[in-house]
DNA sequence: TTTTTTGATTACAACTTGATAACAAAGTTA
DNA sequence: TAACTTTGTTATCAAGTTGTAATCAAAAAA
Protein backbone atom coordinates (compact mmCIF):
# COMPACT_ATOMS: atom_id res chain seq x y z
CA UNK A 1 0.00 0.00 0.00
CA UNK A 2 1.33 3.46 -1.23
CA UNK A 3 2.21 5.74 1.17
CA UNK A 4 1.45 9.67 0.39
CA UNK A 5 2.07 13.13 2.62
CA UNK A 6 -0.63 15.42 2.24
CA UNK A 7 1.04 18.85 2.44
CA UNK A 8 -1.15 21.54 2.74
CA UNK A 9 -2.22 24.13 5.32
CA UNK A 10 -6.01 24.83 5.09
CA UNK A 11 -6.96 22.02 7.19
CA UNK A 12 -10.34 21.15 5.58
CA UNK A 13 -8.98 20.69 2.41
CA UNK A 14 -6.13 18.40 4.03
CA UNK A 15 -8.47 16.88 5.99
CA UNK A 16 -10.75 16.06 2.88
CA UNK A 17 -7.85 14.75 0.59
CA UNK A 18 -7.07 12.45 3.36
CA UNK A 19 -10.60 11.06 4.20
CA UNK A 20 -10.78 10.72 0.26
CA UNK A 21 -7.18 8.90 0.05
CA UNK A 22 -7.68 6.96 2.77
CA UNK A 23 -10.85 5.68 1.26
CA UNK A 24 -9.17 4.75 -2.10
CA UNK A 25 -6.62 2.29 -0.12
CA UNK A 26 -3.37 4.56 0.18
CA UNK A 27 -1.73 5.15 3.78
CA UNK A 28 -1.92 9.33 4.81
CA UNK A 29 0.11 11.43 6.78
CA UNK A 30 -0.71 14.72 7.03
CA UNK A 31 1.54 18.50 7.31
CA UNK A 32 0.19 21.54 7.78
CA UNK A 33 3.36 23.37 6.49
CA UNK A 34 6.36 23.68 4.66
CA UNK A 35 8.73 23.19 7.12
CA UNK A 36 6.88 20.07 8.80
CA UNK A 37 6.32 18.87 5.28
CA UNK A 38 10.59 18.92 4.82
CA UNK A 39 11.02 17.53 7.97
CA UNK A 40 8.51 14.18 7.78
CA UNK A 41 9.79 13.81 4.11
CA UNK A 42 13.31 13.20 5.31
CA UNK A 43 12.46 11.56 8.35
CA UNK A 44 10.35 8.52 6.15
CA UNK A 45 9.70 7.64 2.60
CA UNK A 46 6.62 8.30 1.04
CA UNK A 47 5.87 6.99 -2.52
CA UNK A 48 4.26 10.61 -2.95
CA UNK A 49 3.95 13.96 -1.89
CA UNK A 50 0.36 16.26 -2.71
CA UNK A 51 2.19 19.68 -2.41
CA UNK A 52 0.48 22.59 -1.83
CA UNK A 53 2.39 25.57 -3.23
CA UNK A 54 1.61 28.31 -1.10
CA UNK A 55 2.65 26.54 2.64
CA UNK A 56 3.45 28.81 5.51
CA UNK A 57 7.32 28.77 6.49
CA UNK A 58 8.52 27.23 3.24
CA UNK A 59 6.88 27.07 -0.21
CA UNK A 60 6.05 23.96 -2.38
CA UNK A 61 8.49 25.36 -5.25
CA UNK A 62 11.46 25.56 -2.30
CA UNK A 63 10.75 21.78 -0.61
CA UNK A 64 10.23 20.07 -3.97
CA UNK A 65 13.71 21.29 -4.70
CA UNK A 66 14.67 19.11 -1.61
CA UNK A 67 12.51 16.11 -2.05
CA UNK A 68 14.70 14.52 -5.05
CA UNK A 69 13.64 11.10 -6.10
CA UNK A 70 10.34 11.11 -4.51
CA UNK A 71 7.29 11.58 -7.06
CA UNK A 72 5.08 15.22 -6.76
CA UNK A 73 1.97 16.26 -7.29
CA UNK A 74 1.46 20.29 -6.89
CA UNK A 75 -1.67 21.51 -5.23
CA UNK A 76 -1.98 24.86 -6.81
CA UNK A 77 -5.36 27.53 -6.01
CA UNK A 78 -7.12 28.51 -9.41
CA UNK A 79 -5.31 30.21 -12.40
CA UNK A 80 -1.75 30.19 -11.52
CA UNK A 81 -0.72 29.05 -14.88
CA UNK A 82 2.92 30.45 -14.10
CA UNK A 83 3.03 28.55 -10.49
CA UNK A 84 1.76 25.42 -12.82
CA UNK A 85 4.58 25.62 -15.30
CA UNK A 86 7.13 26.34 -12.54
CA UNK A 87 6.11 23.43 -10.84
CA UNK A 88 6.37 21.15 -13.67
CA UNK A 89 9.83 22.86 -14.70
CA UNK A 90 11.11 22.30 -11.05
CA UNK A 91 10.23 18.54 -11.68
CA UNK A 92 6.53 18.01 -10.18
CA UNK A 93 5.05 14.94 -11.91
CA UNK A 94 1.38 16.64 -12.16
CA UNK A 95 -0.69 19.37 -11.01
CA UNK A 96 -4.12 19.57 -10.04
CA UNK A 97 -5.64 23.16 -9.70
CA UNK A 98 -8.07 24.01 -6.38
CA UNK A 99 -11.20 23.13 -6.50
CA UNK A 100 -10.75 19.72 -8.10
CA UNK A 101 -12.79 16.81 -8.11
CA UNK A 102 -11.73 14.26 -5.47
CA UNK A 103 -12.28 11.55 -8.20
CA UNK A 104 -10.10 13.18 -10.70
CA UNK A 105 -7.51 13.56 -7.61
CA UNK A 106 -7.24 9.95 -6.85
CA UNK A 107 -7.05 9.47 -10.64
CA UNK A 108 -3.77 11.48 -10.71
CA UNK A 109 -2.68 10.02 -7.75
CA UNK A 110 -2.99 6.44 -9.21
CA UNK A 111 -1.53 7.37 -12.74
CA UNK A 112 1.33 9.35 -11.04
CA UNK A 113 1.98 5.90 -8.73
CA UNK A 114 1.93 3.74 -11.87
CA UNK A 115 4.19 6.12 -13.80
CA UNK A 116 6.24 6.37 -11.11
CA UNK A 117 6.70 2.73 -10.45
CA UNK A 118 7.32 1.61 -13.63
CA UNK A 119 4.15 -0.32 -13.78
CA UNK A 120 2.43 -0.73 -17.81
CA UNK A 121 -0.54 -0.52 -17.87
CA UNK A 122 -2.45 -3.69 -19.46
CA UNK A 123 -6.06 -5.35 -20.05
CA UNK A 124 -6.86 -8.24 -20.23
CA UNK A 125 -9.95 -10.75 -21.18
CA UNK A 126 -10.13 -14.19 -22.20
CA UNK A 127 -7.15 -15.27 -23.80
CA UNK A 128 -6.75 -11.45 -25.37
CA UNK A 129 -4.03 -9.13 -23.46
CA UNK A 130 -3.48 -5.60 -24.32
CA UNK A 131 -0.38 -3.16 -23.75
CA UNK A 132 -1.93 0.46 -23.16
CA UNK A 133 1.36 1.56 -23.32
CA UNK A 134 3.09 0.43 -26.22
CA UNK A 135 -0.51 -0.13 -28.02
CA UNK A 136 0.40 -4.03 -28.72
CA UNK A 137 -2.17 -6.98 -28.62
CA UNK A 138 -1.11 -10.57 -27.15
CA UNK A 139 -3.64 -13.38 -27.79
CA UNK A 140 -2.70 -16.41 -26.07
CA UNK A 141 0.52 -14.47 -25.37
CA UNK A 142 1.53 -14.42 -29.28
CA UNK A 143 1.18 -10.83 -30.54
CA UNK A 144 -1.13 -9.70 -33.26
CA UNK A 145 -0.59 -7.29 -35.79
CA UNK A 146 -3.50 -4.44 -35.59
CA UNK A 147 -2.80 -1.69 -37.86
CA UNK A 148 -3.17 1.31 -36.25
CA UNK A 149 -7.07 1.98 -36.95
CA UNK A 150 -7.61 -1.51 -35.49
CA UNK A 151 -6.05 -0.35 -32.28
CA UNK A 152 -7.45 3.17 -31.91
CA UNK A 153 -10.96 0.83 -32.16
CA UNK A 154 -10.36 -1.74 -30.28
CA UNK A 155 -9.35 0.65 -27.28
CA UNK A 156 -12.41 2.88 -27.82
CA UNK A 157 -14.33 -0.51 -27.60
CA UNK A 158 -12.61 -1.27 -24.57
CA UNK A 159 -12.70 2.28 -22.67
CA UNK A 160 -16.66 1.98 -23.45
CA UNK A 161 -17.18 -1.55 -22.69
CA UNK A 162 -19.87 -3.22 -22.17
CA UNK A 163 -22.32 -0.43 -23.36
CA UNK A 164 -23.82 -0.28 -27.39
CA UNK A 165 -21.62 1.90 -29.58
CA UNK A 166 -23.57 3.40 -32.31
CA UNK A 167 -21.43 4.12 -35.28
CA UNK A 168 -21.46 7.97 -35.25
CA UNK A 169 -20.13 7.41 -31.67
CA UNK A 170 -17.32 5.46 -32.74
CA UNK A 171 -16.58 7.07 -35.63
CA UNK A 172 -16.37 9.97 -33.38
CA UNK A 173 -13.85 8.52 -30.97
CA UNK A 174 -11.55 6.99 -33.73
CA UNK A 175 -11.85 8.97 -36.43
CA UNK A 176 -11.69 12.82 -37.08
CA UNK A 177 -14.88 13.70 -35.99
CA UNK A 178 -16.65 14.99 -38.66
CA UNK A 179 -17.80 12.63 -41.00
CA UNK A 180 -20.46 12.05 -43.39
CA UNK A 181 -23.36 10.26 -42.84
CA UNK A 182 -23.28 6.31 -44.46
CA UNK A 183 -20.86 4.33 -44.68
CA UNK A 184 -19.78 0.69 -44.01
CA UNK A 185 -16.40 1.88 -42.83
CA UNK A 186 -16.57 0.87 -38.98
CA UNK A 187 -18.40 -2.09 -39.96
CA UNK A 188 -15.20 -3.00 -41.77
CA UNK A 189 -12.97 -2.33 -38.71
CA UNK A 190 -15.61 -4.14 -36.65
CA UNK A 191 -14.92 -7.79 -38.68
CA UNK A 192 -11.06 -7.23 -38.51
CA UNK A 193 -10.76 -6.85 -35.00
CA UNK A 194 -13.64 -9.78 -34.56
CA UNK A 195 -11.32 -12.40 -37.46
CA UNK A 196 -8.06 -11.00 -35.91
CA UNK A 197 -8.24 -11.65 -32.20
CA UNK A 198 -11.61 -13.89 -32.27
CA UNK A 199 -13.94 -11.61 -31.04
CA UNK A 200 -16.80 -12.94 -32.84
CA UNK A 201 -18.74 -13.39 -29.58
CA UNK A 202 -17.54 -10.31 -27.68
CA UNK A 203 -18.53 -7.66 -29.88
CA UNK A 204 -22.09 -8.13 -30.48
CA UNK A 205 -23.91 -6.09 -33.12
CA UNK A 206 -26.38 -4.25 -31.88
CA UNK A 207 -29.03 -4.26 -34.83
CA UNK A 208 -30.24 -0.99 -35.81
CA UNK A 209 -27.74 0.94 -33.23
CA UNK A 210 -24.41 -0.48 -33.89
CA UNK A 211 -21.66 -2.46 -31.90
CA UNK A 212 -20.83 -3.81 -27.90
CA UNK A 213 -17.71 -5.21 -26.78
CA UNK A 214 -19.42 -7.56 -23.84
CA UNK A 215 -17.07 -8.64 -21.25
CA UNK B 1 -31.07 21.43 -18.11
CA UNK B 2 -30.36 20.07 -14.90
CA UNK B 3 -32.84 20.10 -12.06
CA UNK B 4 -31.32 20.67 -8.34
CA UNK B 5 -32.67 20.36 -5.24
CA UNK B 6 -31.29 22.76 -2.59
CA UNK B 7 -32.30 21.82 0.65
CA UNK B 8 -30.80 24.47 3.51
CA UNK B 9 -32.34 25.86 6.34
CA UNK B 10 -30.80 29.51 6.62
CA UNK B 11 -32.96 31.40 3.98
CA UNK B 12 -29.77 33.73 3.08
CA UNK B 13 -27.83 31.10 1.92
CA UNK B 14 -30.28 28.68 0.30
CA UNK B 15 -31.44 32.34 -1.94
CA UNK B 16 -28.00 32.71 -2.52
CA UNK B 17 -26.97 29.50 -3.83
CA UNK B 18 -30.20 29.56 -5.65
CA UNK B 19 -29.47 32.79 -7.23
CA UNK B 20 -26.37 31.71 -8.71
CA UNK B 21 -27.22 28.42 -10.12
CA UNK B 22 -30.32 30.19 -11.44
CA UNK B 23 -27.35 32.13 -13.25
CA UNK B 24 -25.42 29.55 -14.25
CA UNK B 25 -28.11 27.79 -16.13
CA UNK B 26 -29.55 25.03 -13.64
CA UNK B 27 -33.33 24.28 -12.55
CA UNK B 28 -33.63 24.91 -8.71
CA UNK B 29 -35.91 24.12 -6.13
CA UNK B 30 -35.73 25.35 -2.46
CA UNK B 31 -36.54 23.42 0.96
CA UNK B 32 -35.55 24.34 4.34
CA UNK B 33 -35.87 21.52 6.60
CA UNK B 34 -35.27 18.16 6.09
CA UNK B 35 -39.10 16.51 6.14
CA UNK B 36 -39.79 18.97 3.36
CA UNK B 37 -36.58 17.90 1.42
CA UNK B 38 -37.51 13.63 1.71
CA UNK B 39 -41.07 15.20 0.30
CA UNK B 40 -40.00 17.14 -2.68
CA UNK B 41 -37.13 14.52 -3.07
CA UNK B 42 -40.31 11.84 -3.61
CA UNK B 43 -42.24 13.95 -5.52
CA UNK B 44 -39.91 14.82 -8.49
CA UNK B 45 -37.06 13.71 -9.75
CA UNK B 46 -33.63 15.76 -9.80
CA UNK B 47 -30.70 15.36 -11.61
CA UNK B 48 -28.46 16.24 -8.05
CA UNK B 49 -29.28 17.49 -4.28
CA UNK B 50 -27.28 19.70 -2.67
CA UNK B 51 -28.09 19.05 1.13
CA UNK B 52 -27.31 20.83 4.69
CA UNK B 53 -25.56 17.97 7.03
CA UNK B 54 -27.38 20.35 10.34
CA UNK B 55 -31.21 20.62 8.71
CA UNK B 56 -34.48 21.09 10.65
CA UNK B 57 -36.64 17.26 11.41
CA UNK B 58 -34.28 15.85 9.38
CA UNK B 59 -30.71 15.52 9.50
CA UNK B 60 -29.10 15.44 6.06
CA UNK B 61 -27.64 11.85 7.65
CA UNK B 62 -30.97 10.45 7.24
CA UNK B 63 -32.12 11.84 4.36
CA UNK B 64 -29.41 10.65 2.17
CA UNK B 65 -30.07 7.14 2.69
CA UNK B 66 -33.54 7.31 1.69
CA UNK B 67 -31.84 9.49 -1.90
CA UNK B 68 -30.69 5.98 -3.31
CA UNK B 69 -29.90 6.80 -7.29
CA UNK B 70 -29.70 10.58 -6.95
CA UNK B 71 -26.28 12.32 -6.43
CA UNK B 72 -25.67 14.38 -3.33
CA UNK B 73 -23.17 16.79 -2.76
CA UNK B 74 -22.96 17.68 1.20
CA UNK B 75 -23.19 20.89 2.81
CA UNK B 76 -21.46 21.82 6.03
CA UNK B 77 -20.17 24.10 8.24
CA UNK B 78 -18.85 21.09 10.69
CA UNK B 79 -15.50 20.93 9.85
CA UNK B 80 -15.74 17.70 12.02
CA UNK B 81 -13.51 14.89 10.01
CA UNK B 82 -16.01 12.02 11.31
CA UNK B 83 -19.01 13.64 9.68
CA UNK B 84 -17.35 13.65 6.10
CA UNK B 85 -16.71 10.09 6.20
CA UNK B 86 -20.01 9.27 7.48
CA UNK B 87 -21.50 11.29 4.69
CA UNK B 88 -18.91 10.15 1.90
CA UNK B 89 -19.75 6.10 3.15
CA UNK B 90 -23.59 6.99 3.22
CA UNK B 91 -22.75 7.68 -0.26
CA UNK B 92 -22.59 11.66 -0.67
CA UNK B 93 -20.93 12.60 -4.32
CA UNK B 94 -18.37 15.61 -3.13
CA UNK B 95 -18.66 17.56 -0.07
CA UNK B 96 -18.40 21.17 0.20
CA UNK B 97 -17.31 23.30 3.33
CA UNK B 98 -19.15 26.97 4.33
CA UNK B 99 -18.41 29.08 3.92
CA UNK B 100 -17.58 28.59 0.17
CA UNK B 101 -17.18 30.14 -3.01
CA UNK B 102 -19.61 30.14 -5.48
CA UNK B 103 -17.29 29.67 -8.22
CA UNK B 104 -16.29 26.36 -6.09
CA UNK B 105 -19.74 25.81 -5.67
CA UNK B 106 -21.03 25.55 -9.41
CA UNK B 107 -17.81 23.50 -10.35
CA UNK B 108 -18.37 21.36 -8.25
CA UNK B 109 -22.29 20.73 -9.47
CA UNK B 110 -20.65 20.59 -12.85
CA UNK B 111 -18.69 18.00 -11.96
CA UNK B 112 -20.58 15.66 -10.05
CA UNK B 113 -23.14 16.04 -12.98
CA UNK B 114 -20.70 15.24 -15.55
CA UNK B 115 -19.96 12.32 -13.67
CA UNK B 116 -23.36 11.13 -12.22
CA UNK B 117 -24.77 11.60 -15.97
CA UNK B 118 -23.22 7.97 -17.31
CA UNK B 119 -25.02 6.95 -14.58
CA UNK B 120 -27.43 3.73 -15.54
CA UNK B 121 -31.13 4.75 -15.35
CA UNK B 122 -33.53 1.43 -14.45
CA UNK B 123 -36.90 0.46 -14.20
CA UNK B 124 -37.53 -2.97 -11.78
CA UNK B 125 -40.60 -5.18 -11.28
CA UNK B 126 -41.03 -9.04 -10.68
CA UNK B 127 -38.09 -10.53 -11.83
CA UNK B 128 -37.60 -8.05 -14.75
CA UNK B 129 -35.21 -5.07 -14.69
CA UNK B 130 -35.00 -2.99 -17.56
CA UNK B 131 -32.14 -1.26 -18.38
CA UNK B 132 -33.18 2.22 -19.86
CA UNK B 133 -29.74 3.73 -21.33
CA UNK B 134 -28.59 0.69 -23.13
CA UNK B 135 -32.27 -0.58 -23.81
CA UNK B 136 -31.35 -4.37 -22.46
CA UNK B 137 -33.84 -6.27 -20.55
CA UNK B 138 -33.06 -8.98 -17.55
CA UNK B 139 -35.24 -11.47 -16.58
CA UNK B 140 -33.73 -13.33 -13.21
CA UNK B 141 -30.30 -11.58 -14.06
CA UNK B 142 -30.46 -13.29 -17.22
CA UNK B 143 -30.68 -11.13 -20.51
CA UNK B 144 -33.60 -11.38 -22.68
CA UNK B 145 -32.56 -10.24 -26.15
CA UNK B 146 -35.94 -8.26 -26.85
CA UNK B 147 -35.71 -6.81 -30.69
CA UNK B 148 -35.94 -3.00 -30.90
CA UNK B 149 -39.40 -2.46 -31.89
CA UNK B 150 -40.37 -5.27 -28.95
CA UNK B 151 -38.10 -2.99 -26.72
CA UNK B 152 -39.69 0.08 -28.41
CA UNK B 153 -43.45 -1.07 -27.00
CA UNK B 154 -41.95 -2.57 -23.49
CA UNK B 155 -40.82 1.09 -22.73
CA UNK B 156 -44.10 2.51 -23.96
CA UNK B 157 -46.06 0.27 -22.04
CA UNK B 158 -43.76 1.06 -18.67
CA UNK B 159 -44.45 4.77 -19.29
CA UNK B 160 -47.52 4.36 -19.23
CA UNK B 161 -48.09 1.62 -16.67
CA UNK B 162 -51.26 1.12 -15.09
CA UNK B 163 -53.36 2.42 -17.80
CA UNK B 164 -55.22 0.92 -20.84
CA UNK B 165 -53.61 2.28 -24.29
CA UNK B 166 -55.79 1.83 -27.89
CA UNK B 167 -53.62 0.04 -30.06
CA UNK B 168 -53.95 3.52 -32.01
CA UNK B 169 -52.57 4.87 -29.16
CA UNK B 170 -49.43 2.14 -28.67
CA UNK B 171 -48.81 2.67 -32.84
CA UNK B 172 -48.36 6.37 -32.21
CA UNK B 173 -46.16 6.02 -29.40
CA UNK B 174 -43.73 3.03 -31.06
CA UNK B 175 -44.33 3.43 -34.77
CA UNK B 176 -44.29 6.06 -37.19
CA UNK B 177 -47.15 7.71 -36.19
CA UNK B 178 -49.74 7.99 -39.41
CA UNK B 179 -50.75 3.92 -39.58
CA UNK B 180 -53.89 2.97 -41.21
CA UNK B 181 -56.46 1.06 -39.15
CA UNK B 182 -57.03 -2.27 -38.88
CA UNK B 183 -53.51 -4.27 -38.46
CA UNK B 184 -52.61 -7.28 -35.96
CA UNK B 185 -49.29 -5.48 -35.44
CA UNK B 186 -49.61 -4.04 -32.31
CA UNK B 187 -51.14 -7.94 -31.02
CA UNK B 188 -48.18 -9.62 -32.54
CA UNK B 189 -45.65 -7.54 -30.57
CA UNK B 190 -47.43 -7.98 -27.39
CA UNK B 191 -47.77 -11.89 -27.89
CA UNK B 192 -43.51 -11.38 -27.73
CA UNK B 193 -43.55 -9.50 -24.98
CA UNK B 194 -46.05 -11.33 -22.97
CA UNK B 195 -43.68 -14.52 -24.37
CA UNK B 196 -40.44 -13.89 -23.68
CA UNK B 197 -40.73 -11.78 -20.70
CA UNK B 198 -43.25 -14.02 -18.94
CA UNK B 199 -45.52 -11.10 -19.00
CA UNK B 200 -48.89 -13.11 -19.33
CA UNK B 201 -50.12 -11.76 -16.10
CA UNK B 202 -48.99 -8.10 -16.10
CA UNK B 203 -49.93 -7.35 -19.47
CA UNK B 204 -53.55 -7.39 -19.59
CA UNK B 205 -55.93 -7.36 -22.61
CA UNK B 206 -58.59 -4.72 -22.34
CA UNK B 207 -61.02 -6.30 -24.46
CA UNK B 208 -62.48 -3.54 -26.89
CA UNK B 209 -59.61 -1.62 -25.91
CA UNK B 210 -56.49 -2.41 -26.22
CA UNK B 211 -53.57 -3.55 -23.31
CA UNK B 212 -52.23 -2.57 -20.22
CA UNK B 213 -49.53 -3.05 -18.13
CA UNK B 214 -50.75 -3.69 -14.35
CA UNK B 215 -48.05 -3.28 -11.89
C1' DT C 1 11.04 8.53 -57.02
C1' DT C 2 8.99 3.51 -56.53
C1' DT C 3 7.11 0.19 -53.57
C1' DT C 4 4.43 -1.14 -49.78
C1' DT C 5 0.91 -0.56 -46.49
C1' DT C 6 -3.23 1.27 -44.94
C1' DG C 7 -7.97 1.91 -44.87
C1' DA C 8 -12.25 4.03 -47.17
C1' DT C 9 -15.46 2.55 -50.32
C1' DT C 10 -18.15 -0.38 -53.27
C1' DA C 11 -20.93 -4.21 -54.40
C1' DC C 12 -23.27 -7.92 -53.37
C1' DA C 13 -24.26 -11.94 -50.24
C1' DA C 14 -26.27 -13.26 -45.96
C1' DC C 15 -28.99 -12.39 -42.32
C1' DT C 16 -32.62 -10.05 -39.34
C1' DT C 17 -36.61 -7.83 -38.60
C1' DG C 18 -41.31 -7.12 -38.40
C1' DA C 19 -45.74 -6.23 -41.11
C1' DT C 20 -49.14 -8.93 -42.79
C1' DA C 21 -52.12 -12.76 -43.92
C1' DA C 22 -54.46 -16.68 -42.54
C1' DC C 23 -56.60 -19.22 -39.34
C1' DA C 24 -57.56 -20.77 -34.47
C1' DA C 25 -59.25 -19.57 -30.03
C1' DA C 26 -61.75 -16.85 -26.89
C1' DG C 27 -65.18 -13.56 -25.72
C1' DT C 28 -69.84 -11.31 -26.46
C1' DT C 29 -74.56 -10.99 -27.58
C1' DA C 30 -79.07 -12.52 -28.54
C1' DT D 1 -77.11 -22.43 -28.09
C1' DA D 2 -75.51 -20.10 -32.60
C1' DA D 3 -73.75 -16.06 -34.88
C1' DC D 4 -70.63 -12.70 -34.62
C1' DT D 5 -66.71 -9.95 -32.99
C1' DT D 6 -62.30 -9.63 -30.99
C1' DT D 7 -57.89 -11.50 -29.79
C1' DG D 8 -54.00 -15.16 -30.04
C1' DT D 9 -50.67 -17.50 -32.85
C1' DT D 10 -48.03 -19.16 -36.62
C1' DA D 11 -45.86 -18.72 -41.03
C1' DT D 12 -44.31 -16.03 -44.73
C1' DC D 13 -41.69 -12.75 -47.31
C1' DA D 14 -40.27 -7.93 -48.60
C1' DA D 15 -37.52 -4.43 -46.88
C1' DG D 16 -33.86 -3.13 -44.35
C1' DT D 17 -29.43 -4.12 -41.96
C1' DT D 18 -25.02 -6.23 -41.52
C1' DG D 19 -21.00 -9.22 -43.24
C1' DT D 20 -17.26 -9.54 -46.29
C1' DA D 21 -14.22 -9.71 -50.36
C1' DA D 22 -12.35 -6.88 -53.79
C1' DT D 23 -10.87 -2.44 -55.32
C1' DC D 24 -8.36 1.69 -55.42
C1' DA D 25 -6.65 6.18 -53.65
C1' DA D 26 -3.88 8.09 -50.15
C1' DA D 27 -0.25 7.77 -46.88
C1' DA D 28 3.96 5.85 -45.35
C1' DA D 29 8.17 3.59 -46.15
C1' DA D 30 12.10 2.41 -48.87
Amino acid sequence: MAKILIAEDEKAINDLIRINLTLAGYECKQVFDGQEALNTAFENKFDLVLLDVMLPKLSGFEIIQELKGTPVIFVTARSAVSDRLKGLKLGADDYIVKPFEMLELIERVKAVLRRTKGETRQFEFDDICIHLDDRRVFKNGIEIALKPKEYDLLEAFINNRNIALSREKLISLVWDFDYEGDTRTVDVHVQQLRRKLGLSERIQTVYKTGYRLQL
